[in-house]
DNA sequence: ACCTGAACACCGTTCAAGT
DNA sequence: ACCTGAACACCGTTCAAGT
């Protein structure tokens, strides 16, 4: 029932999921669902307590904390890309903080690793957890918008010294992985002595 | 209209804005909105537009390249901040690149001030965007949640050794200004030479 | 040109009724 | 314990009809 309902939502998308048609997948009355769930927004919180412990599952890998850290980072960024859809849900359900826990202790440990400790290393795990985030749903959002706008240059044009090779880079299609391990690298680079 | 509009999503939030509640709002028949706007889609386009031009108009300050593209990321962050429902609104109507392009153009010339050219400089942009984007909407998620979540530190009960300061740090109210300005730091940082 | 009410297909949800 | 159909209040939208 939640698996249908999980279905539904990765392959058509949150406003596809409703109670009838999630009723009609299942072969079933509407109100039968209500019986066995209570409503839609429980429905979507055991929607959301899924993916939570599935992205929760962090397993660190490398030789230095450093490593160990840009691997947590990238872990949590293939995990999110890979059900955006149910990612959204956590996040209208507001468990995004519960989604993130494991990650900021593994995190966390890390950073005490390097010797960072209190306010500073509060600070780091944020950031890197805002690094990730904004990269993934910059990324997302490329994929929705219209082609013809992030691939016009013309929405340049009335800066007529622009350097073109970057106006390109900017407007054709994105390496998302490369301003990843940028954005990345420069942030763990300011976390040593 | 349209302001009326606006005025129900950022006061009530998105889905109080049906076009029922919008006519009686504005004292008049609900069929008489179809008549100006076309349909619900038409109307959010609409809302979009007006927020992409509010974001976009950027005015760089400070005596430097470095400070300017602070400055530029600065104003960008705290126009996101101001207006979070309308901001959504643009999002969904995949509008996002179109908000951010004005930012972008502004960070690009500050950038090739610095000497970054073609795809550093691109990339560049998009770290420095994807760090805004990040930190706001991380602010924006903490303010959505359930309190006792974000100020349990049970949470992390199952790690003794973890650091109890960096804990509490994590737990209470959160200084986004100070993750902000950590993050774009380390991001500038990394452009020099 | 602008506004209206009636009507349609679709929602989530409740409830009494069945087995 | 589990499922059902009928019914309700709410959506967005269309359309013929008014001024």
């Amino acid at each position: 029932m939640v698996e249908a309902a999980a279905q539904i939502v990765e392959a058509e998308g949150l406003p596809a999921l409703t109670m009838r048609h999630l009723a009609d997948k299942l072969g079933v009355a509407v109100t039968s669902i209500y019986w066995h769930v209570g409503n839609r927004a429980a429905l979507l919180d055991q929607l959301a307590a899924r993916v939570v412990a599935e992205i929760g599952d962090i397993h660190p890998d490398g030789a230095t904390p450093a490593e160990r850290i840009v691997s947590v980072a990238s872990s949590l960024r293939s995990r999110l890309l890979a059900r955006p859809e149910l990612v959204w849900v956590v996040h209208e359900r507001g468990r995004t903080p519960a989604m993130f826990q494991p990650a900021q202790a593994a995190l966390a440990a890390e950073l005490g690793a390097l010797g960072l400790r209190g306010r500073r290393a509060a600070t780091a795990v944020q950031v890197i957890q805002a690094h990730v985030v904004g990269s993934v749903l910059l990324e997302r959002t490329v994929s929705r918008s219209r082609v013809d706008e992030v691939t016009d240059p013309a929405a340049w044009g009335d800066q007529p010294e622009a350097d073109r090779e970057m106006v390109e880079a900017l407007s054709g299609p994105l390496d998302h992985e490369a301003v990843f391990r940028a954005g990345l690298e420069a942030i763990v680079a300011s976390l040593g002595p």
